[in-house]
DNA sequence: GTCATCATGTAAGCCGTTACATGATTGC
DNA sequence: GCAATCATGTAACGGCTTACATGATGAC
């Protein structure tokens, strides 16, 4: 999940790993506390091993002179410099990942790979499923629906096991407010699979 | 937060560890897939260890034949179950447990033990809280209620922060779905700090 | 006779955290 | 000169999972 997250976040633009923090923090939501660096720098030290990141640029108080050749995107050597403006405040070197093209393609396995996927890790694939072709999308809404159905098909059966005084009311409450967010999960979901139906031509959906 | 949810289902009824894993995963909702062997087992022998449950009836199907020790290891195992006996349905022998007094103590304290409390854990302490005298479970509700609020200003900080066309659909739908949760979650506590407040005297509140 | 379910446990390992160690730069 | 912020990393540890080992019983 970690992985996915800063493949993800590296797409859009080469950050740092201090930086990157900031980005997941804002990412996963306020709903879970900052990630520490204590699993973000070994993350992307493994990742660099492994040749799905690299560091483009190892620090610097003194701003680089050219921009290291990145090859055939365009743009790429005039945005370079407004990207990263030499920080006038703050700090010691920093090491400037980017992502591969072997991260790339990670980041595709990662996104489409099956298996169950947990909340939080579903919302870091909605976060980056543009890198996805419209009917992976699909597949991956459509799992996630049929998970949240079978979980509040759960609910509705635990629910109906009881006899109807039996729960004090803390814990009546929780089952409740349990069985909305259930709800609304899933509302969401059909949202976001009908959204993606609309775009498809007729012939395949 | 394992703790929490033995001791305070063991409060109820006594229970073993096969049962116990059950009722877990019905209190935490299916949002969290059961919760493992692996870990229920040694936390029931901590717990037992500290002293805060103890085994009440480590089986029964009371059988009063004695069988004379034969010296071989099948003898040996056949006089064991008859020390042991089986229960009448189904299964190995169960080891069933029950809460102790020093276990109420403390399932008393790590209810209204301060310090930050994530989203599971408050979970379980709502379901728990009818062990907390009324001014603690406000004191509670009313922690919850300010970690909400801020995650929410910290939404809101955000969402401004943008200039507004900036994040892709992906990520719009997933903040947006992220904001309507965290105000749903505010707002069940804030009916829970409601009742909460109905039934406390004017003096007090 | 073998499969599903009930039942208890151990061992290995993953994924993350906190705490620690280091160090540059800015602002007071 | 001291605190705050930026920045990178290591080490120890915690909690929970998976996989493994063991074993009884009832149903088919």
């Amino acid at each position: 999940m970690l992985d996915l997250a800063i493949l993800g976040l590296l797409t859009e633009q080469e950050l740092h790993g201090y930086e990157l923090r900031k980005r997941v923090a804002e990412l996963l939501g306020s709903a879970r506390g900052a990630l520490s660096f204590g699993s973000l720098y070994p993350a992307l030290a493994r990742l660099e091993k492994a040749g799905y990141v690299k560091a483009v640029e190892a620090n610097t108080r003194s701003r680089p002179a050219t921009v290291p050749s990145s090859g055939s995107l365009k743009g790429e050597l005039a945005a370079f410099r407004t990207r990263h403006p030499i920080p006038k405040r703050g700090g010691r070197a920093r090491k400037v990942y980017g992502i591969t093209e072997a991260g790339e393609r990670r980041l595709h396995a990662l996104l489409s790979e099956p298996g169950p996927v947990d909340d939080r890790t579903f919302a870091v694939k909605v976060a980056f499923c543009r890198h996805l072709v419209p009917t992976e999308r699909l597949e991956l809404f459509e799992r996630r629906r049929a998970d949240l159905a079978d979980r509040l098909a759960e609910h509705r059966r635990a629910d109906a096991g009881r006899r109807d005084g039996r729960l004090d009311r803390y814990l009546r409450a929780l089952r409740e407010h349990d069985t909305a967010s259930a709800v609304s999960d899933l509302a969401w979901v059909d949202e976001l699979i009908a959204a993606e139906r609309a775009d498809l031509p007729e012939e395949i959906r």
